[in-house]
Formats: structure tokens, sequence, C-alpha cells
DNA sequence: AAAAGTCGGTTGTATTTACAACGGAAAAGA
DNA sequence: TCTTTTCCGTTGTAAATACAACCGACTTTT
């Protein structure tokens, strides 16, 4: 349990907390560690999970497979991301996913009422913990929230649309740059990236935007 | 402020809690209200939220407007729900929506940090609250996990599969009844009625559902 | 410097979807 | 019972998308 403190420490969730702080913890709350080898399950769908799992070794998948078999993968998990917490409500039902494991991986379980619980003389920094556990939830949820309105976007056109704005907000500024290359942010905006690349300059002959490489500047509309 | 003692009883926040012990867990959370008329903005995007919400009167509606103007309604808020909580991190950006008054409504603002922070001696109810508010924003993150995996498909198909599959996992069974009738089963899937009603045709003449009115079965796939 | 690989724009076609409109069945209301 | 409304399946057409394939510019590798 022990070697994995140095990992934990550069983990959100443990963020700004020493080392003796958190091997305190560890025991603390209830931490307990499992190994998974290469493609073994961690967890299967119909199955319930009551803790709050952080992954200290190696990379998970979340992959989802449909009544008539098919599968798709929804997300990867690296090292020293926190998961499952959205399942250790004691009223939220089975799983509906497979979480396996890309790699021999190590996995710590905490249990979830022992962080939410407080006890406030034996760790001064139990506060920080629930704090950051609260913003980490936190700042997923944005993702998702923002991610859902540009999916709920029925056309290429649409989703660019609002994919520009809300970085033109972020950045504040109707010129900006953002992260990606095209074949990311199409998949990022689930299109194809022919389609939206044609979007794009259509778009842009039409006079609504600019863009070289990843920097694109947005125009007010011309009404005729 | 005592006025909505009665209402917070019913949140899910403040379930279970004592008409007498949330008075002065207010009090402990340096609780404000404010009233909005019918149309006023409670926030607006770019403004920075630092507070959690919960709509004590009224109705709110969450819109976006992008850089072109264009406007959709992203989220409706009802009376004893909470909101704003994804924003309440110090590091969260802007806000990227507006908030707006779709009636007459009262907000209660509470202060974030505080309801984190512990102080056991003075109130015994805290670490329930602490509980209530990480399984309430548990849920909200399910909801947008699951819904995102739906909209992430590329085809109205591919939509109904996942969504079909998700309901037969939830309710353990291949025969399941549905909450929804067709309109608002294409709205939440963000999809056209006629076409989805379509498309639920075919499968059933291809021998991989049937459907009576809300009750679906699925049935294991024909292999040629 | 040549070769290989990556990235982004373009094009054509087959497929899929949206949209509008219609009609029948069932439910709700008078 | 008759009328009105709602719900849902069907159809045809126009529009949008996916997909595959290609090309040129640029980068990286050897």
């Amino acid at each position: 349990m022990k070697k994995y403190i140095s990992t934990l420490k550069r983990t959100k969730l443990f963020a700004g907390i020493g080392e003796e702080e958190i091997a305190s913890m560890l025991n603390c709350l209830n931490a307990s560690v499992k190994n998974y080898s290469k493609k073994e399950y961690v967890f299967r769908q119909g199955e319930y999970i009551r803790d709050l799992l952080l992954l200290a070794e190696g990379r998970l998948i979340i992959q989802k497979v449909d009544y008539w078999g098919n599968l798709s993968i929804l997300n990867e998990i690296c090292i020293g991301e926190m998961f499952g917490e959205a399942y250790a409500a004691p009223d939220s039902g089975a799983l509906l996913n497979d979480v396996i494991a890309a790699e021999d991986s190590t996995v710590l379980f905490f249990d979830i009422e022992k962080i939410l619980s407080l006890c406030p003389s034996a760790c001064p920094y139990h506060t920080r913990l629930v704090k950051a556990l609260f913003y980490t939830i936190s700042e997923k949820n944005r993702k998702l929230v923002q991610k859902l309105g540009l999916m709920s976007q029925r056309t290429t056109r649409e989703k660019l649309l609002s994919y520009l704005s809300d970085e033109a907000k972020k950045q504040n500024s109707s010129s900006f740059t953002i992260s990606f290359n095209r074949q990311q942010m199409a998949d990022f905006l689930s299109v194809d990236r022919s389609a939206m690349s044609n979007e794009l300059c259509k778009m842009r002959d039409e006079g609504m935007l600019d863009f070289h490489k990843n920097k694109f500047t947005l125009f007010e509309e011309q009404k005729i």
C-alpha cells in the first residue's frame, strides 16, 4: 500500500497533501488494494459498486455491450484517475458497463462512507479531501454537460457552431486556438472528419468565420 | 427565510432533517435569499457562480445562445432542485449559459465552502448534508453519462439499440415497459419522431424485438 | 535528400435522416 | 354516441451525412 503513496500525491484527490498525511489517511479511510491482469474484468455490468476507486497502476477501459452484442468503448481511465464515484451512492442501480484492465493494473478501494463522514480530530486533511472530491466530480459534471450540449445538436454545422461558441466564451475572445487537430475535433463532436472539414470550409466561404490550422476567428453574422 | 423551511424539507438535499435542524443549519451555512421577476436573468453567461443554489419558488430555464445568436433550451429547473453546484469549484471557469426566471422565482444561496468545511460540534446533521450533496451530484453524473452514451451513437438505430439495452439492463429483463411516449422518447434520443418510429418498425420486421405501446421485448439476434 | 507518414481539404456516391403530410386507431371529452 | 384530440405508423422527397478515395503541403525519419 505504501508504494502507491507517491502516485497518490500526484492525483487531484490528494493534491497538496504530504506523504505522511496520506499514509495516515489511507489507514483512516479503510483503503484496500487489488491487482488485475491484462484483459481481466474489474467490474461487470450488473454488479454494484460501493467504493470510490482510484487507478494506481496500468490502464482501464470502460466499455458497453448492448443486448445484441455490439461493443463500444466509452472511456479510458489512466493512472491517478478516480472512477466509480457516480455509482457509490446507496440508491444507484447496477453498473450498465464493463470495466476491463487494458494492461496489468492496480486499483485502490476507498470506503466512500468514511470519506464523507467527518473525523475532524484524527485527520486534519479530511476537509481538504472532501473538497477535492467535490471539485473533481463537479469538473466531470461540467465537461459532461458541455459535451451533452454539443451532442444534442443534430447537424454537423450546429455542433460546430456550438463548440466554437463555447471555446470563444471560454477564451473570452472571438479569436482563439483549440488543442484538437481535425480528427480529434471530429471524434469529440462525434462526426465524420471529412464532412466536418467540408462544413468548416462552407462556413468560412459564407463569411461566418476564418481559420488557419488551430486558430479560429468568428465573425458577426452578416444580415442581408 | 423561515418560510422556505417546509420547501427545503422536501428537497433531496435536506431530506430527513427536521425543521428546527434546518433552521439552525441555514444560519450555520450563511444562507441568503433573492427574488427574481419573470423573464429576469438569474445569471448571465460569462458570470461566475461561487454558491450552491436551490430554487425555493418558481421555475428557471437554462438556455444557451451561441456566437451567432441561435438560442437553445438546455434544461428546466423546478422547485426544490439544486443547481450551479458544478460551477462552485474555485477553478471552474465562467458560466457558458444563461439562467432565466420562467416565472417569478426565489433562489436560496448557500456558501459551498461552509457546506464542505466541517463543524461537527455545531451541526450534527452536517455529515448528512454532505452525503446528500455528494449523492445528488453522483446521480446527475450517472444520468449525464448514460445520456451521453446514447447521444454519441450516430444513427437512430444505434441510439435505439443502446437505449433499449440500457432499459433491459436496468429492469433486468428482456421484456420491459418505458415511461416515455414516442415523442418524448424521440426527444430524449434527439432524433426525429417519425424516423424513429420507422426504424423501430424495421427492427421489429427484422425480428430483433417486438413492442406494443410502451412494452418492449428484445430478442436474441438471429444469425443467418 | 529521399522516403514515409501525418494532416487537412476536396469530391462523388450510397446511405441515412429530417420534414411534412396523411390516415387509422385509440382515448378523451361533450 | 358523436366529436375532438392524441398517438403512432407510413410514405415520399429533399437534405445531410458517412464513407472511401485522392491529393498536396508539411513533418519526421533514416
